[in-house]
DNA sequence: ATCCTAAATCACGTATACATGAATGGGTCC
DNA sequence: GGACCCATTCATGTATACGTGATTTAGGAT
């Protein structure tokens, strides 16, 4: 049975584009374009574009060529907020409900994010770091609550496009076994507050520090080019 | 200027019958028919639907008729286990970034819910309750966070309209006055705790309790019928 | 060279057509 | 009388057509 539509496929693959950065923030995406390289209508185009820019991944203006989301400084702490908010809940969930395998599941992926980083493939590296996230809340039981950590974790991938160092790997990997250690030990305590420490350090990787972007004005980038440039 | 497409007027007004309870879980939605009414094509009665399918206000199966939602009782409990993550961290933000005018907007609204529930106007009654939470998270200011709640509160009027008993009218003003006294104050420790109670609330009255559900059983409810139907 | 304007092109918004898979009703057989 | 099967009807899945607003390009004036 023909399980997903090829409205599915366009909207997954625009997904995981965007995610991996392969479509930078602002590329326009023309429905013409896309449903051509897909063999679809605009019509299922469309259906995939509307869905991400539900999730936040696309912008959609009426009447104009849909892109790749650009979220502002203030909606990338909006969205590490809530982050932060459901990711001690899962957490929470976690230490409650813990059993074994889920600490193979876990090792398991992380070990897939090492080789990745270890052959130089850090857009796998980076999806899988974050997907880490999203396994974790998957583990915890709540479809919900993995519904919108999805979500907010794709949307770092654009804030860290946005903000982030060029060729800031997100070298995760350590961070990422700590968590796993303090769930095994089924301390609830401890695995919030290192998963807090965690989502700080991402938080730090992806955005720049707040001083720093308060005093970012034109005029000062725009001095740097004209010296040198 | 046409902010809105006619999309948008069929999506709020589909969704506002859903949360007062105009449309029951279950109702069939077919695309034709709501075209019909609206004067607008299937095209963008799709797109409504497909909107509201996203935020679990609508069922969409492939190559069937859209329906209203009927979470089940697990996702009820999930919804709800999301919903008192979002509004602790709502509470928390107001605490912090209180001002006095907060409190009267809180204080109009609250006003309004109860001139509805005194003219026995139980549909609107219920919206208004559960625009008051809507409320409170636009006033936290964070967006997403109050996007998130808005749609947690949405499905909540589902749940209430599958498991909670019927002629059962909010009648939660009391429980919001007193959460807005609680803001006033300035006590995140003291709001939160008020704020879960009335969530638990909120939540008893929508749903069975957990031993109640398990205990009724098919064989039970027949029974009750063959002895006196 | 720059700015403004007008025409042409492009991309989206929406309706509609046609194909396909579900639902329904009538008729037949046991 | 009830259950099963086929034909019909209905509702959705998808592509396409056409109108309109946005965008780009070419040309001319300053």
């Amino acid at each position: 049975m023909e399980i997903s539509s090829r409205s599915d496929i366009a909207y997954q693959a625009l997904r995981r584009a965007i995610i991996e950065q392969a479509l930078a923030p602002g590329t326009k995406l023309r429905e013409d374009e896309i449903g051509a390289h897909f063999g679809i209508s605009r019509t299922l185009v469309r259906a995939a574009l509307m869905r991400l820019s539900q999730e936040g991944l696309v912008e959609i203006k009426r009447k104009r060529t849909a892109t790749v989301a650009i979220p502002s400084l203030d909606e990338a702490r909006e969205i590490f907020e809530v982050r932060h908010c459901l990711e001690q809940q899962i957490v929470q969930r976690l230490t409650a409900h813990w059993r074994p395998e889920m600490g193979e599941t876990l090792e398991a992926h992380v070990n897939e994010e090492e080789a990745a980083a270890q052959r130089g493939d850090t857009a796998s590296a980076s999806r899988l770091a974050g997907e880490f996230h999203i396994v974790l809340a998957r583990l915890a039981g709540n479809a919900l609550l993995a519904r919108y950590l999805s979500e907010v974790v794709s949307r770092c991938s654009l804030i860290l496009a946005v903000y982030g160092r060029p060729h800031v790997a997100e070298c995760a990997t350590a961070e990422h076994r700590n968590v796993i250690a303090a769930l095994r030990a089924r301390d609830a305590a401890a695995s919030i507050s290192i998963m807090n420490e965690h989502l700080h350090a991402v938080e730090a990787r992806a955005l720049p520090r707040p001083q720093e972007a308060e005093d970012v004005r034109i005029s000062d980038i725009l001095a740097r080019y004209s010296t040198a440039g």
